[in-house]
DNA sequence: TTGAAAGCGTTACCAC
DNA sequence: GTGGTAACGCTTTCAA
């Protein structure tokens, strides 16, 4: 049996009410009051019950997040950030790693003031009335909740430009487009959209389906493409993992980043300067993300604004040097 | 605002306390009125509030998860296998990552009937006085509270041993003794106590510091290894990321597994079988880990029976091919 | 089999 | 400034 505020009323000799003021700093106690109550309440070990309190003021200062796959680098750092954020703003996060539905209708019995969700393969469905706020993080098409979307199509789009505007035409994407995670399908659809805008052909060494997310499907999936006939001057990786893996194969083969093969990875995130071979990225700064996320949420809670359904954040290439003109442009330059 | 019993009670025309009872399957009200208030309360979309219910019931049914460094591999496997665990026995779970005492006393407030705590960087300070059933993940050592732990000494021992047997002498341990993380340390013990009994010397090149652990370090300081003068006939790694990392690296040096050298890994999970090359692990079996762990806290709260403060399991090898006898002993059985 | 009422630990309002 | 008390949504006696 813990202690509670009448005990601490009784010890004190003031009422409950009092006591509770107190504890919430009320500049209704008189500051001696104040002191001596919670100095009591310390000397008792008193834990506010939390239960109680929300139950009474239909707040819990606690957001939830939504994670089922934990095993992704990029998403780990992003639970991280937004942990932080959350954290900086006075609130507690929780997360569950359960799947969506699941989760929600969990977070939604504990009264939790809002819930922030990983589209994750499980196609998010509206299946209780409610009036919780709810975020989702993913891509943005008719979605029935707000969602923050980094635009993967545009990162692509741009990763191409940027390699084509080296110099570079042989391109490939290496990604893996699940139909189920629609994340890694706009990331392939951005790559057509470049490179038919180019007019650049894409083919089946162009476009190499990893067929997984882990360094090992990345790896795989590169060795195989550099003992292929045609090797391409560029590459562009669909994640951080796949991008461990992509290095890997590309150092077996011998292949000098950037002077044999430039290569640019989706996820913007600080892990990327940390590789073996640092590389050159493209997408929303993690921490921008996190903060636009939280704050939203919050917004969304607080109903401060009009938050608008659909954010769209858009991406930005970091560049860390793993990307270089193709050497017969160099060679070219070297003669004009 | 949403819908609570009374508004069900209200609508189907019985009192609430009959509405309770009709939730909750009692066998005190009539099956005919139970169902009439189900359907109610299905139409009206009730969701039950578990803050009111928890306060009244002193239960949560939930239990908080304690999990500072959410960037291993292993770990997150763990979780995953707790999270399994917890919701087979009906049960909730919630995740912090926050350090470990803002965790826990967060918990502490939200009144979750019993936490998990991985134990971090930060050492565990009892700093509260709580009834709150708390168990650790860790190494035992005159905690504070109850602990499972999963002799990472005897492990590293038994590695040691099983390669010593096949015929080995040149081994080394390719970890990180961080003085901050006590696992890391225990690895450590137990491949210099295996070692000393045995009689084998060990040196730099026997004991190799990561500094990290992410697959990276496990990588750099193999490379290094590797190209040094004494090459050793077989490698222990501290943990499942380093493997891959030094795997990565023996790939790199055109060594071949077992033949060339042999290999076996700490973190007995199933990832280990679709590693690229598949590695003989030696550890706690991590879903075995994950039930123990689960009934132990539940067991806990439930005070089912007086749980000794200290849990040690034993690891078991897995072999999957990774390790065979040295290239002298193979070439000496070939006469014999 | 059903209903009434107390109580869980708080906050918030209204008296004093 | 401080105290009394209703209310939050639910479970759990106890009576009917």
């Amino acid at each position: 049996m813990s202690v509670t505020i009448k005990d601490i009323a009784q010890v004190s000799g003031v009422s409950y009410s009092t006591v509770s003021k107190a504890l919430n700093d009320s500049p209704l106690v008189k500051p001696d009051t104040k002191k001596k109550i919670l100095q009591v309440a310390k000397d008792l070990g008193y834990t506010p019950n939390f239960v109680a309190k929300n139950l009474v003021s239909k707040k819990s200062n606690t957001i939830g997040l939504v994670w089922p796959t934990i095993e992704q680098t990029a998403l780990s750092t992003l639970v991280t950030e937004i942990n932080n954020q959350v954290v900086k703003n006075n609130y507690f996060m929780m997360l569950s790693i359960n799947d969506t539905n699941h989760a929600v209708e969990m977070f939604n019995k504990f009264r939790v003031d809002g819930v922030i969700i990983f589209e994750g393969e499980t196609p998010l469905v509206k299946t209780f009335e409610s009036t919780l706020p709810i975020l989702t993080y993913g891509v943005a098409n008719n979605n029935p909740y707000p969602i923050i979307d980094v635009n993967h199509r545009k990162a692509i789009y741009e990763a191409v430009s940027y390699l084509n505007n080296l110099g570079h035409q042989k391109i490939s994407y290496i990604g893996y487009p699940s139909h189920k995670d629609k994340r890694q399908i706009e990331k392939l659809k951005g790559f057509h959209v470049a490179m038919d805008e180019i007019g650049l052909k894409t083919d089946e060494n162009s476009t190499i389906n990893t067929d997984g997310l882990t360094w090992f499907d990345g790896y795989t999936a590169t060795k195989k493409l550099l003992q292929g006939p045609t090797i391409p001057t560029a590459l562009i990786s669909g994640s951080y993992d796949l991008s461990v893996g992509i290095l890997r194969a590309v150092n077996e083969c011998k292949l000098k980043v950037p002077e044999d093969i430039s290569i640019i990875s989706y996820d913007n995130i600080p892990q990327m300067a940390r590789l073996e071979t640092p590389l050159t990225s493209v997408g929303v700064p993690i921490g921008e993300l996190a903060e636009k996320m939280v704050n939203s949420l919050l917004d969304l809670i607080n109903k401060t604004n009009s938050f608008p359904l659909t954010e769209v954040m858009e991406p930005v290439i970091t560049k860390r040097g793993s990307c270089s003109p193709p050497a017969d442009v160099k060679a070219d330059e070297r003669f004009s």
